[in-house]
DNA sequence: GATACGAATTGGACTCTGTCTAATCCCATC
DNA sequence: GATGGGATTAGACAGAGTCCAATTCGTATC
């Protein structure tokens, strides 16, 4: 997981898998790691041509691509409607928020899984996911 | 869970709820309920048409939302192309093959989650999704 | 059987996310 | 400053899902 969202190590990061660091990644790279938050392609397409660069949003679909395929970030499948990506690495499941959409981690170090079945036969894992999904408390039962 | 799709015990269970048991319905419910198999929104109107009943995109989509809000199935959010709806409504987990697509039940008697947080505050629970993303076992290291 | 009314259905236009492609751009190397 | 290859781009395109106004259906009433 990148911690340092400086520039200096943004390049290294990006040369130790193989990606050259050109200005559209740098600014995709700089967006996802300063806020560690989950953002859909749409919010970081609109978040990098806040700043000052230009970007397009096939660049953004690259990139992001290219991001998940060597694990500097995740895709969180949560929503029907839109794929996020996370820039937290590390092992770990999410609140989601059904009505907000909002998104909030949960630690997997805390969670044990016990008495998890094999994998089907010839299959490899892949990942987990966790999803607990929530809804805010009704304000008032009567209404 | 509906085990027994007969027409009658669906017209039942749909009144049950307060649905209509309309023609498209029937034949909705009857798509799903004789396989117990996870359907996207495309398969279950190519299903339904397949047979005899004309029924259109608008109305499986409408039928279906219907089935989720009063709980005759559930939405398997896996992929982020297409939602799944499943007609196994007891509580369980899944594997998701990401290169088939192919999606597996695991029975949730067996699993047993240890030390899930609380509930962020003011939220209550919707549900938990766990899915175990699996893909075909390399054939040969080499290749 | 005819009428009326609310609910369900419908086609088709529309939105939105994401993909594809061919042209262009950038940049390192010679 | 020419060359070549990867990166970027605009915009067309594809597919899932939504929306809406018009029609049809089922049922209750006369």
């Amino acid at each position: 997981m990148i911690t340092d969202h400086s520039r200096e190590n943004l390049v290294s990061v990006l040369r130790q898998r193989g990606i050259g660091p050109t200005h559209q990644r740098m600014e995709i790279a700089h967006v996802l790691f300063s806020r560690m938050e989950h953002l859909s392609a749409d919010q970081v397409l609109c978040l990098v041509n806040g700043r000052h660069a230009e970007t397009s949003k096939a660049t953004v679909y690259n990139t992001l691509k290219l991001f998940v395929e060597t694990g500097l970030v995740r895709e969180v499948i949560v929503d029907a409607a839109k794929v996020f990506y996370d820039p937290n690495t590390a092992p770990h499941h999410h609140f989601y928020d059904v009505e907000s959409g909002e998104i909030t981690d949960i630690d997997a170090e805390a969670v044990t899984i016990v008495g998890m079945p094999a994998l089907p036969p010839g299959k490899v894992a892949a990942g987990m996911d966790v999803i607990i999904r929530v809804r805010p408390a009704a304000p008032a039962p009567g209404a």
